[in-house]
DNA sequence: AGCACGCCGACT
DNA sequence: GTCGGCGTGCTC
């Protein structure tokens, strides 16, 4: 076995397989399958991950490895294997499927460098270089670049005096911190303490210090905790009486926080309904999946802890992933409220240092709870017991670059290794999770009623057509404009929801609502300014704005979108006296800042909070009880299959901002299409009949859940080529699956030109393609081989954004 | 991804 | 005649 198959840390079609490399003797038995190594590749040193060891290769001139990257394996054997599955699923690079269960700390840094070569000295070299090569020092390369000496460094380097070598490094290093310990026996201190000089008062408190704490302790909390100086202790390191080391520590993202412990509440009777099988599975050490189906407010997280709880106590592991945008200190708290240091947070507003060390106490097991978003499905536990998806139904769950996975395919793929549960919950599942479940392929739990019998905010629907008719041209309603005013006056507080995604606009009448669709398609067309056109971007479908509305005759039709500042400046005329915070991407962008203006706000010191997205999730005031929608549409006309579905799970999950407690709360939504149904049911809130018309229409135009899509995304310079590429494998495809699978293309990507490539696409809708992967991989191989063609094809396995 | 090898244009 | 442009092909 003194052989590794290594991937190389070079994503290219061509580089994408097992490279062999000889492990030297002195690294036998040390080196193993999921461990990083440093290996030569070419002419450079590069990062590759050991998969497996052989005694024999079939390539005769081996190099060998130049040493190891971890001391143990970075990756097990579970997830060596799972690495395999994202290749082969989701049709990504294999370094890809690797490098992203692992911190960004861990992917290699390269860092090419300039050194005087052995045997050669400065002297040897012409005199402009001298002054860069003395003492030894190592030239950056980049640095000879900017000096513009690399043609007399190439000189050198030919005559043998120069070498170039290609350093692999580490991206984080391990925080280390200093630490004192007695050197000698407690007996030999108490000795010792009276040999000190008189005058050395200090030094004997110090020993003094030890007596009483025969340990080791921190440098710097020895000198406050003895108030004396490093010196002192350095004088008593010199005299062998006590021994400096190191040790590893890790950076605490929540140093200065406390978390107040919290018990296990007593369960509802609906909560202990739905419990019951998630424990039961627990018991039996039997994978299944639960779709936890519960209104804004019912205590599904008191069910995700109590869960927890069963697992940590039969010595297992737990994964609870949180969309990143929910990631509120609110809900890390009450994971830490409840299992204390046993869990590590992982999201992306740690720095790489952080989460790297959050990472490393999940490794070496010194955790049993991982929260985090879609990436921490890949942590390292090796005795899962259970995983748990809050807000299942989210978008950002799905990578949308490679490798582009589904943190629900995954979880459910370790679920079964571990033939443990996972528990999907949300207040508006996916139409995929929900008709799974009437299937009976998962198991729907339901949590029907909000805690403590609260009753849902009152909804009400403004019609936008009905204000613009009365001569209000303001985004206000009269009624949101009375009700904030009121709230104002009885000092409760108000959130207004504004949705910017208006950039690809859709083209509507301000008249009667209506919006331009395809005809083939039934998804709205996007405008386009260039040349005045709409267009479909799944078919490929075009027409021109029409002057009137093909409805009502209206001239008022035109394209749609505005921002959150374009509201806090109107809300600052119409209401002087509100004191707003405003949240959005601008806002929020330090380190937080967002933590800071939702503190700010429940401090009650703003009377409205005015955001985007990002205010949809979590918030959970008291004193909030008006919820104001400002444009309910501007999500529905979004040129994308589930813009019905996102805008009903979105505007249910605003309205769940309002009444959480002792006071009722009141939503306003407006809009110009009120009889839509997924803002009607929204505000009806009834789920089960949204659920039934979606369906319909999914059913009817071969969308998912009764079908699968793959997407075929094709991009060059030349506009000519890329259209006669995507014809091409547009046939293909059609000559590969059967006549139930729909192929529609070739059609201008939704963005039709990036960096100057022209991108054309073919979408496939299908049920039953055994053979589907290996079709596409073999369009992959074909195109991804051929670097020359400069087409470019990326595939996307069940793609959520169509673009 | 880099990098080397290699074959054609504008310069000392 | 040489320096250097970037097209093509390889990396165990």
């Amino acid at each position: 076995m003194q052989i590794a198959s290594v991937i190389v840390d070079v994503p290219t079609k061509q580089t994408d397989r097992a490279f062999d490399y000889f492990i030297p003797e002195q690294w036998r038995g040390v080196i193993q399958p999921g461990m990083r190594v440093i290996i030569p590749f070419g002419p450079r040193n590069i990062q590759g991950f050991v998969i497996g060891l052989k005694a024999e290769s079939e390539f005769k001139k081996l190099r060998e490895i130049i040493a190891p990257m971890d001391l143990e394996p970075v990756l097990n054997k579970e997830l060596l294997e799972l690495g395999n599955w994202l290749t082969e699923s989701t049709l990504c690079f294999k370094i890809f499927a690797f490098q992203v269960m692992l911190p960004a700390a861990l992917k290699a840094k390269y860092e090419k460098k300039v050194k005087l070569a052995i045997g050669a000295a400065v002297a040897d070299l012409p005199k402009p270089l001298h002054a860069f090569f003395e003492n030894d020092v190592l030239l950056d390369w980049e640095d000879a670049l900017k000096s513009g000496i690399v043609p007399l460094l190439q000189k050198e380097a030919a005559k043998g005096h120069l070498e170039v070598i290609y350093m692999v490094k580490e991206r984080v290093k391990k925080k280390q911190q200093k630490y004192i310990r007695p050197a000698v026996s407690l007996d030999e201190l108490i000795e010792e303490i009276d040999r000190i000089p008189a005058k050395a008062e200090k030094q004997r408190q110090v020993l003094r210090y030890f007596i009483e704490n025969f340990n080791e302790v921190e440098l710097k909390k020895l000198v406050t905790d003895v108030n004396t100086s490093v010196s002192t202790v350095k004088a008593l390191v010199e005299k062998k009486l006590l021994k400096e080391f190191e040790m590893e520590v890790y950076r605490n993202p929540f140093e200065h926080r406390t978390f107040k412990r919290t018990k296990p509440l007593p369960l509802t009777e609906a909560q202990q309904t739905a419990i019951g099988p998630i424990l039961n599975a627990l018991e039996q050490n039997q994978h299944e999946v639960f779709l936890l189906y519960g209104v804004t407010g019912s205590g599904k997280t008191e069910i995700y802890l109590q869960s927890i709880q069963e697992v940590i106590e039969k010595g297992k592991e737990a994964i609870v992933l949180v969309p990143e945008i929910a990631l509120t200190p609110q809900m890390v708290n009450r994971f830490k409220g409840r299992f204390g240091d046993l869990v590590a947070v992982l999201h992306s507003g740690l720095s790489a240092g952080e989460k790297y060390d959050e990472w490393r106490k999940i490794q070496r097991k010194e955790v049993k709870v991982a929260v985090g978003a879609r990436s921490a499905i890949f942590a390292p536990f090796e005795n899962l017991g259970i995983m748990i998806i809050d807000e299942e139904h989210e978008t950002s769950y799905k990578q949308e670059e490679m490798p582009r996975y589904h943190a629900r395919d995954v979880a459910i793929e370790r679920a079964i290794n571990h033939n443990c549960p996972v528990v999907l919950g949300s207040a508006t599942p996916s139409l995929e999770s929900f008709a799974r479940a009437q299937k009976k392929v998962y198991h729907l739990l339901t949590l029907p009623n909000r805690m403590n019998k609260q009753s849902l905010p009152s909804v009400e629907i403004i019609d936008m057509r009905e204000e613009l008719r009365e001569g209000n041209r303001s985004m206000f309603s009269r009624k949101l404009f009375e009700m904030l005013k009121d709230r104002i006056e009885k000092r409760q507080q108000s959130v207004l929801f504004l949705n910017k995604r208006g950039h690809s606009s859709f083209v509507m009448c301000r008249d009667c609502g209506y919006v331009v669709n395809c005809p083939n398609c039934d998804i709205s067309l996007t405008y386009h300014r260039v040349n005045e056109q709409m267009k479909c971007h799944y078919c490929g479908y075009e027409s021109y704005v029409p002057k009137h509305c093909p409805e009502c005759n209206s001239e008022y039709i035109r394209y749609f979108g505005t921002g959150t500042q374009k509201v806090e400046e109107e809300l600052g005329k119409i209401l002087p006296e509100a004191r707003v915070i405003r949240m959005d991407v601008d806002t929020t962008g330090r380190k937080g800042s967002h933590e800071r203006l939702l503190t700010d706000f429940k401090d009650g010191k703003a009377d409205i909070l005015l955001g985007t997205q990002m205010i949809a999730k979590g918030l959970d005031f008291p004193n909030i009880t008006l919820v104001g929608v400002l444009s309910a549409d501007t999500m529905l006309h979004l040129p994308d299959f589930r813009a019905s579905e996102k805008t009903f799970q979105l505007l249910t999950q605003v309205s769940g901002r309002a009444g959480r407690h002792q006071l009722p709360g009141e939503v306003i939504i407006q809009t110009y299409t009120p009889e839509h149904y997924s803002i009607e049911l929204a505000g009806r809130h009834d789920y089960d009949l949204f659920y039934q018309r979606e369906m319909m229409i999914r059913k009817t135009h071969h969308y998912p859940p009764f079908y699968y899509l793959s997407l075929i995304t094709v991009s060059h310079e030349q506009l000519f080529t890329v259209v006669s590429a995507t014809e091409k494998i547009v046939s293909y495809v059609r000559s590969h699956v059967s006549n139930e699978a729909v192929v529609l293309g070739p059609a201008a990507s939704p963005i039709p030109r990036i960096n100057n490539r022209y991108r054309y696409q073919c979408l496939i809708k299908y049920k039953r393609e055994p053979n589907i992967i290996k079709t596409l991989k073999t369009i992959l191989d074909q195109y991804q081989k051929d670097t020359k063609s400069g087409l470019q094809v990326s595939i996307d396995v069940n793609p959520y954004i169509l673009m």
